[in-house]
DNA sequence: GAACACCGGTCGGCAACGCCGACCACCAGG
DNA sequence: CCTGGTGGTCGGCGTTGCCGACCGGTGTTC
């Protein structure tokens, strides 16, 4: 494969740098943070504003990302066919069980969510759209991890993160638990992420089994585990139904 | 302002054109849509290919957009100073209008979402952060550009598309209402861009009174509007406030 | 089944394009 | 008033990316 054309590199990387930092940057902070002489910072910044990507604080001449990456976002959510086809099932999932249901795919190293229902109470709650979850720490990421080799291998051989102090950090654990998920056909996380809040997934394939995403449903422990610990039968049997049936609707149109 | 980085101005269009067209778009399509050599369009969609921005059905060879655009969408809100600090004001008022509430700015030639909170009812509502509407036709886009004349200048002098019966789609017509709304403090659009739906709003401003969003009610014209067929004052009343509201705080911590 | 049209992808040569570093205007602090 | 910092500009050099011809595969047509 020939290489990359530098400047939408540079352009991209320009942009990441915006997103990780929770502040806006300088011009000078963005040169140096990329190694790259200031004027050539500045003609990419100056594109990219141009195009929406990147917009700049008038006052302190500071950039920070730009409108045009939420509109761009939506659209990517407006043609995802697994989104699209899952929404209704996710919705009556969310439903049936009374709890939170997250549909995720496979991003760089972590799972993007791609749809999120809220529990169905009042309570209030943020979308979480968008945002990335840790691989190793969560059901979603277990369940993808168990079927996508080339996720397996991009993670590597950790230790990673603790989150709590049930979190796997050591690859043996992980990998045992990766043969566990496929031999049951279903994962779980439970206060392997955050404190008190367990989490059952399995996976989505598409017609040609390939493995496009999961679904997950998660809640806090006291409910979506029963009195002995372990995740309550009907939610894993909800969360496996639903996804056989978005993975039905993936492969249905086919013929 | 020197020219613009060519090849990153033709990555933006060919993103653009991606979320435009409702299907994934072939190699050649990208070409001959841009009037680029296809080996032009091949090296800039490797690169975007690379950097997560635009995707490839491995069936088709059709490209689509990436995920890691709805990621870089998600940190653009995350640094959103505006929608930050509108947050609690607008599910306050969504929860003492019983409607709809969106939060809105300027860009490009529409108004685009990005806050939105659900009517507080247990109806299937979708979520429309990223979206946008149109200037003409909206309470948001008719408060942006009664105050941002650059936004008027910008779009030009229609006519512009008919949503309704009721749609404002002259440019005399539109301009009584922007003075109206001037000389009021705030916007409505009864049945102009959805038959049936009503909304109100308010402009925000920032330390220095520059417009840099707008906050609006959205609900159907029987609960939105009195039985005159205006909107209900208290409903005003509560967007107004919720406007000055969220402009107190953009300004607070300036001293 | 062969001819065809079209697909996505590659490659090399030419020159355009974008990178770089010096420079400018401005501001804050000493 | 100088110094060190900012964001921004400019022109010359040479790297870079653009272009159009070409390749191998696929599906359509007859």
């Amino acid at each position: 494969m020939p290489g990359a054309i530098q400047s939408l590199s540079r352009a991209a990387a320009i942009l990441r740098l915006l997103a990780g930092g929770e502040r806006r940057l300088g011009l000078s902070e963005v040169a140096t943070g990329l190694g790259l002489a200031k004027g050539t910072a500045h003609g990419i910044l100056r594109t990219l504003q141009q195009e929406g990507f990147v917009e700049q604080d008038p006052e302190s001449g500071k950039y920070q990302l730009g409108a045009e990456l939420l509109r761009l976002g939506q659209s990517y959510l407006d043609v995802h066919e697994l989104r699209a086809r899952a929404l209704v099932w996710a919705d009556d999932l969310a439903r049936a069980a009374g709890e939170t249901v997250y549909l995720g795919v496979l991003h760089q190293r972590g799972v993007l969510v791609v749809h999120h229902v809220f529990r169905p109470d009042d309570s209030r709650q943020v979308l979480e759209v968008g945002s990335m979850q840790p691989l190793h720490a969560t059901a979603l990421g277990k369940v993808l991890l168990a079927y996508d080799p080339v996720a397996r291998g991009e993670l590597g051989g950790g230790p990673w993160e603790a989150f709590t102090a049930r979190t796997v950090t050591e690859p043996a654990a992980l990998d045992a638990q990766c043969a566990l998920v496929r031999e049951r056909g279903w994962a779980d996380a439970v206060e392997e992420t955050w404190e008190g809040v367990a989490s059952v997934a399995a996976l989505i394939q598409d017609r040609r089994r390939n493995p496009v995403g999961a679904v997950c449903v998660s809640g806090a422990v006291e409910t979506v585990c029963g009195p002995d610990g372990a995740v309550r039968p009907a939610l894993v049997a909800s969360v496996r139904t639903a996804a056989r049936a978005i993975s039905r609707d993936l492969g249905a149109h086919r013929f």
